[in-house]
RNA sequence: GCCGACGUAGCUUAGUGGUAAAGCACUUCAUUGGUAAUGAAGAGACCAUGGGUUCGAUCCCCAUCGUCGGCUCCA
């Protein structure tokens, strides 16, 4: 409850805020339209229409003076009711403010105005209660951004700033210091220097290949869901990357993707490919190769596979928004009956994988509402959500109904992983799915002959591995855990007589399977030791004329540990173990 | 796709209407080291691409591609 009472505060000051914001551009450039200002997570923004003129980052610093000047004389938010046709008058130059107050009107609400240091806004309230000179004063300008009226594509695009707003010079700072961190911790900066991805522009954006030392990482990860699923029953499977269109056209998402899909033009057949956008359908080829029988459900099949889609130009980032997407898909056909176990089955695996990789999540469960543009049989709808619920419920979940949230197929579990630095991605999901095997007439033989249709189950422990590595990438800061670490050790020669006992050392930890490394260049031990650091390499192994002669390796974490000198098989015990453990 | 900013060596960045500078990385030579950078020298850039303005463009203008901040989208 005080929680709640200390957000709507927050969020009073930072709405106080945009009104300044509002009120200085106006001030500093008359003629300039200002739209809404709302608060959001972190702070607020403020939209404006600047007309022909144009404003960049650059001009923040100045807008903020004049925050800070006006705010000096203004006086405490009031908020007075008036009339429409007034309302209408006072901002009759504003074409933004009079669409909201035409449509407050049409609605029958009260519209409100206040007018703190006589710059008259509409606004519905909810503002700091104290003096605004002594309450709005640790606030910072973020950003500069373009964003559409009311949130449509098809409206103009106005400008917005953002910025954000705290009670106290410390709480303010705290912030910044964290959007410091999280550029520190932006993957495509730490993909760059830990040599992990590339960006080609000969091959297109949202393309990223995977260097060496990422494809490490990726693998290991896919080997750890592969291996999870396998155990509990899961089959591989293999399919290619184009298909004819038919097969889309046959499970609407040539529809449903449209734009979405690339083409692909045969030159020597008839008719257009795509390349695939999911991996499902084709699953369901492999599904209704045979007569199946109730015996043989369920039948899981995973693939990770990737995917293609056209996103657009704007919307890519680094890994995490990409045209090629890998995923560790697999498609489960089940009975009614069934769909309880495997819900359970594919919680343990979610759970098994964020616990080793150190990360909290949350069940979202993703309910249709009473909208038409959900397909499938109401009372199937109700019987499986009753399903979800009691899987989240039974397996102690911190989890929330979200009604409205479900695909158009069937309802779904929706995992949100939080990362080091408090913000949410969704990455698992398992979604059930009426509506497929219908269109595909998939069935199964009953035990008493009849034919029926089998429900189907999508999921992805790890979703988009591209996505997944983004997340992980910012959420470790580069450091990973010894069993996901590209160079697990980094052999450190101190003189160039020393080359030969670490190539030893080398060969021997190659032979157990540590991905180890020797620095051979003709530096000093330091500037190894501070490469080596600086890539996070786990250990550091020195070598010199004392372990030479008694044939043991002096061990450096890259925490800064000096753990000593010991012999090579007890640092072996420990480094294998480290990686069974899957500890950091 | 939309609004805005940006694109200079492998990376990070400086700079100018008369074809460009630095640090790191790289190569070579010297140095043989004990837990976060040894020293010196060298090489490396048609200043994103295509067009235009100009005696002359990396710089100004337009287009394209790409990147970034957002918006929209994310089945």
């Amino acid at each position: 409850m005080d929680k709640k009472i200390d957000q709507d505060r927050l969020n009073n000051l930072r709405h106080s805020c945009a009104h300044l914001l509002a009120a200085a551009v106006k001030q500093l450039w008359p003629g300039t339209h200002n739209a809404i200002g709302p608060a959001i997570e972190n702070g607020f923004y403020q939209d404006f229409d600047f007309g022909a003129m144009k404003i960049s980052e650059e001009d923040l610093p100045e807008i903020e003076k004049k925050m800070q000047e006006m705010v000096q004389n203004w006086g405490p938010f009031q908020t007075k009711e008036v009339a429409v046709d007034q309302a209408k008058k006072d901002f009759a130059d504003n074409p933004y403010k009079l669409e909201l107050i035409e449509e407050f009107a049409k609605e029958g609400k009260t519209i409100t105005e206040n007018n703190p240091g006589n710059f008259l806004d509409l606004c519905k309230g909810g503002h700091t209660e104290g003096e605004p000179k002594e309450e709005l004063k640790y606030f910072k300008l973020l950003s500069v951004a373009g964003a559409y009226w009311r949130g449509s594509e098809k409206n103009k695009m106005l400008t917005r700033i953002y910025g954000t707003c705290f009670p106290t010079k410390e709480e303010l700072d705290e912030h910044l210091k964290m959007l410091e961190e999280a550029k520190k911790r932006d993957h495509r900066k730490l993909g760059k220097e830990l040599d992990l991805f590339v960006i080609s522009d000969l091959v297109g954006a949202g393309l990223p290949m995977f260097t060496p030392k990422g494809t490490i990482i990726r693998d290991e990860l896919l080997k750890f869901s592969e291996n999870l699923q396998l155990s509990a029953g899961y089959q591989r499977i293999w399919t290619p990357h184009i298909t004819k269109t038919d097969l889309y056209k046959k499970s609407g998402h040539w529809d449903k993707f449209g734009e979405e899909l690339f083409l692909v033009q045969s030159q020597e057949t008839e008719g257009q490919f795509v390349l695939k956008p999911m991996n499902c359908p084709h699953a369901i080829q492999i599904y209704s190769s045979r007569i199946r029988s109730y015996k043989d459900l369920p039948l899981r099949y995973m693939e990770t596979g990737t995917v293609y889609r056209d996103e657009k130009t704007g919307e890519m980032l680094g890994i995490s928004r990409v045209r090629s997407i890998t995923q560790d898909d697999a498609h489960i056909f089940c009975r009614m009956d069934q769909i309880e176990e495997e819900f359970r089955k594919i919680m343990d695996m979610v759970r098994s994988m964020y616990k080793a990789l150190g990360m909290e999540f949350k069940a979202r469960l993703s309910f249709r509402d009473s909208s038409d543009k959900f397909l499938g049989e109401q009372k199937d709808w109700e019987q499986a959500q009753e399903i979800l619920t009691k899987v989240a419920k039974d397996l102690n979940l911190e989890y929330y109904i979200a009604e409205g949230e479900a695909a158009f197929y069937g309802p779904k579990i929706d995992i949100l992983v939080t990362d080091s630095l408090g913000r949410e991605w969704q990455c698992a999901t398992e979604q059930l799915d009426f509506v497929m095997p219908q269109r595909f007439g998939l069935t199964y033989t009953e035990k008493d002959g009849s034919q029926t249709t089998p429900f189907m189950v999508h999921k992805a422990i790890l979703g988009s591995i591209e996505r997944f590595l983004s997340v992980y990438i910012e959420h470790t800061g580069g450091t990973f855990p010894v069993w996901l670490a590209p160079i697990q050790v980094q052999i450190i020669p101190i003189a160039d007589r020393h080359q030969g006992y670490g190539q030893k050392v080398l060969e021997q930890l190659k032979s157990s399977i540590i991905r180890a490394e020797i620095d051979s260049r003709q530096e000093t031990m330091q500037a190894k030791i501070r490469d080596a650091q600086s890539q996070k390499i786990p250990y550091m192994l020195i070598v010199g004329d004392r372990e030479e002669k008694e044939n043991t390796v002096a061990i450096r974490t890259r925490a800064g540990q000096n753990l000593g000198a010991l012999p090579l098989e007890e640092f072996l015990t420990k480094i294998k173990s480290d990686i069974e453990l899957k500890s950091s």
